[in-house]
DNA sequence: GATGAATGAGACTTCATTCAT
DNA sequence: TATGAATGAAGTCTCATTCAT
């Protein structure tokens, strides 16, 4: 097994402050409790009086930085695949190999995911949601520009598959998506051999022989 | 491209009736718009007044049927379950070749969700959702344990890598969503040759060489 | 104490059944479900389709027999009152002296409350209540014309104080209410003792020197 | 007839402002036109709906104040009570024969239903009902310690008959309900002398000749 | 007589949002 | 910025009753 590869700390902006509610400004509090009930209620159990009450916020302060719950939503999804975005090209530049950047990249991924649980629900829930609008995620596909054209050029230097690019990056990060759900859910255990295979199982899916 | 195969034309217990829903049991009727509903609204925009009415019965009669909203969709979703289930395995005993039958088996399980886009929607949505209880999911478990007998069998004579057998089936049904997603998203364009190149990637992600 | 009395044994047109529902005509299971549901949870929770289920029988069953929840309840409320009256004078006749007389009818009162208990409380809970409408209660007063008759004798022959004959009744039956509901509710414990006491005050209170 | 004294006017927390809904807090309104309605209509034939109209506030505004509607009963029940207890033990003190005493407790809990008329009958209707739980009216009892020890000193100072303080203070509590009752009821026409004279029934039924 | 699926008005309650302070 | 009492439309669900069988 490769052992190039450390787990990077990404960055949470987040749980720097979960413990200490009283050091969140307001709008932290606000969107940190949503990310919190909306993964363990979901979305149409989660009344903005509930979020008001464990935000420890007045009614009128949720309406004073967010327009409605729907927009708090929208940014709840913005932010979060913004800074996803972030973690998966994070030191990537250090690898010339394609395929250790390849296997950067997903590891990166996974990490993320793993580090961030609650995050990783939020988006698997609502990307495919009538709750998240369309013109929101293609906003949202510019983040992964990076990932797309590294892809691009796999196909282009004769090493990947000619087959549609986005369709790629689907595949194996769905691979990685597949993993992590089953670890999160406990329906196999953790294990960082487990990775290493699945993204073993991603790359000569797409690689040419 | 294999000629060998072509797709079976699924029973659907809904569609056949959608056009004339006089003939529908109100039960069917129920499920059937509410199915076409939380598809396009969601579930949180989707009141029991909207169903009642596309559904054309009266509010009580869908609490003779149903205890509850909630009950309701769970209903609905193991019934797609179990159809989705039966939908994989059909005509797999035609194949004696391994591969023969693990491509009759993705392409059972890709024309499954073509020809029933929205319940392909539907557990989408719903299989990660807190809507649907664990328990619940586990029972829908048993619908694939042909699929996960063929896998395992195919470990053991040394064709498949080793590794979690629900690892694998996950990833290879998770290609499948992907495509699929895709496709009805429009954003890649429908064609059978990638059905074959993303059922070609599965196998070589999982193939021992 | 006094020793010339025994409790006499009520007849109870549904006690003897209570057991055996099978052999209840169905209108007579209705009525007997519907006394058992509403003094243990009250009018407004005690559905109709509750009745039908413990009684059962069929929804239209019910309305075969009554025109309706409200005729259901005021129907119990007179078969109560009429059986209650009847208890009320029961083998008084043996009796020649007037205070002996007085006593048997209190206690006739006493002992068909205390074998009634649900009966007791569906009285004391839907006398005074808006759902019996006034028509009804003074029908009711038929059936203690005879009571009514002995206070009167009892005051122009000079026994009894003068005052209005009605007043004394409620007075010295709301005395054995209020006994009956202490030992329902077991606020005293039950004591013939405290019976042959609150008859004595009832009798002391009325009686003239 | 006695002519020591004088019916107190109590205060009525409710009535200085039915007049004037405007000057009542949205809270007392709500618990004002909730009495108003249910004894005229009962809890049954009272919805929210209804007291909504006639409070003339929002539906929300009552769900900000009560929990639900039972526990808008269980609260009118217990401010009724604590009323009651109050006004009974009212100017008490300026007696000093113990009879003169009773006569002063006795009236002041007359005067109290024949004034507060609404409020005596919620309080028949709903004292024995399964609306109101029994640790309710539990707590309830403490209002009434200071008649409870009077009727105990009564009786330890040999001029009460020998039984149980509860009975006797139910029933002569209960001999006034009675009297009230006939009076509302108009089953017999309101004299003073009428109170007099149950007064007299009742002490003649406890004291010790 | 007896059944029970079906009805639909209306019950209680919630919830996103506002606005005077 | 921040508050929270107040709003009222709309939500889920119940329930007395009907009627074809």
């Amino acid at each position: 097994m490769t052992t190039f590869w450390t787990p990077p700390l990404f960055y949470n902006n987040f749980a720097h402050i979960s413990s200490k509610k009283q050091t969140m400004s307001k709008r932290e509090q606000i969107l940190q409790t949503t990310l919190e009930l909306i993964t363990e209620l979901g979305f149409h159990a989660t009344p903005m009086s509930l979020i008001i009450k464990k935000s420890e916020v007045a009614a009128g302060t949720i309406y004073h930085y967010f327009e409605s719950k729907e927009q708090l939503i929208d940014t709840l999804y913005n932010e979060i695949k913004a800074e996803m975005g972030k973690a998966i090209i994070q030191d990537i530049s250090e690898y010339q190999n394609y395929k250790d950047k390849f296997t950067a990249i997903l590891k990166n991924l996974f990490y993320f995911f793993i580090q961030n649980p609650k995050k990783f629900e939020f988006i698997e829930n609502y990307s495919n949601s009538p709750l998240v609008y369309k013109e929101i995620k293609a906003i949202n596909r510019r983040h992964y520009q990076e990932a797309i054209d590294f892809i691009e050029s796999g196909i282009s230097i004769g090493i990947l598959r000619k087959m549609p690019v986005l369709l790629i990056l689907n595949l194996i990060f769905g691979n990685i998506s597949t993993l992590v759900k089953m670890f999160l859910h406990e329906e196999i255990n953790y294990s960082e051999e487990l990775l290493e295979i699945t993204i073993q199982c991603s790359w000569d899916s797409i690689k040419i022989v």
